[in-house]
DNA sequence: GTCTATACTGAGATAGAC
DNA sequence: GTCTATCTCAGTATAGAC
């Protein structure tokens, strides 16, 4: 049957988003979607290559959607704001999360597992090297160096405010509005851009 | 031998930190520390009772360490600013890293592999609830439930730029200024809690 | 009290029958 | 294309040697 690759997609993508990748034993996925332990074998190759179809499957619409609103900002004349930009990464996350949550679950899950590197430099290359070059320009004080160094923490964070991650306060949102969450995640990092470069406080003392 | 609780400790501490929880066999760390496969269960009951050992053997100095900094900032009359606050939560992280790099990148790992929740509710209950009540009275407008978000943005930047994490931009910095890297953290977790709270932008059109 | 040998279950992967 | 059988290696449990 062609269903079958489409049932182990989908069994995948949902497990994958709620227990994580390392978690998810392939024979659960198999015994879910009701089909033989071999098909996944016979379709994917391995349970690696079975995850960069389940992301790829969904994460190219949302990258081109990226592209879309980046070109559109591009276009209208000026320089786009740091939260544009910011936005223009994240608000189509936050759109898929509306109409799938399970996804934008699982691929917070597969960045926080370190599961994801390979697929990422294949298949975002595009969209994270125009972002880079329109924060870039949004933010022309920022040495280089500083600027990957922020890029990198927003990603963290995104990463695990997007899946479960750890409660750390005890009381964390809900899984009902991570398209919101999302949202407030382009006004903290966009302050955490804009924070002075060169201040590297000593705490220490008062 | 008394040793051999040791060399388990160590060898697993090191292998958790390069290869993460999840990737890291029992008989990998017995192997390397030249112990036997049942001496885990014997010292430890299980790999994750390991893995809290691991942990706590090196996290309770750094603990106090924060304690003792907000301790000292609170005597020190006056509200403590948010830069002080949260320097004195990463200070001490980034002091454990120049002395023992390992221990911290596993720390990132583990709370990005989501290996850590009963941990950190176990054992770092008094610094959160310290470090909160702080940072919250250094930011009064805030409202409660955008600072717990904005925690849980700031620990994911952590745990995410602390450990390998993915190299987003292709040259991240590199292992050397892990300190250094926990510094820079502090000032843009500030910029990002300073952020307007209620700024929820549409950034859709421009 | 410590450690060794060994066995059990379940994981991912593969070869080959149908 | 699909399924069965089987391989290797993981984490775990236990019986017994020193």
């Amino acid at each position: 049957m062609l269903d079958t690759r489409q049932k182990i997609l989908d069994t995948a993508e949902r497990l994958f988003g709620e227990q994580g990748y390392a978690a998810t034993s392939l024979r659960q996925i198999i015994g879910e979607a009701g089909v033989n332990v071999a098909s996944i074998h016979y379709h994917f190759g391995s349970k690696e290559e079975l995850l960069d179809e389940v992301v790829m499957r969904k994460a190219g619409p949302v990258n081109e959607r990226r592209l879309e609103i980046l070109d559109r900002l591009e276009a209208s004349g000026g320089v786009p704001g740091v939260e544009e930009v910011l936005g223009a990464f994240f608000q189509p996350m936050a759109e898929a999360a509306g109409q799938n949550r399970r996804f934008v679950a699982m691929m917070g899950r597969l960045i926080s597992e370190g599961m994801i590197q390979g697929i990422v430099q294949k298949h975002f290359a595009t969209v994270t090297a125009r972002i880079s070059a329109a924060l870039q320009r949004a933010l022309p004080e920022l040495p280089p160096e500083e600027f990957m160094l922020r890029m990198h923490f927003t990603i963290g964070a995104m990463a695990h405010s997007v899946c479960g991650g750890m409660d750390w306060t005890g009381a964390g949102g809900g899984p009902a509005d991570l398209g919101r969450r999302i949202e407030r995640l382009v006004t903290f990092a966009a302050g955490g851009f804009r924070a002075p470069a060169t201040a590297t406080t000593k705490i220490e003392e008062k």
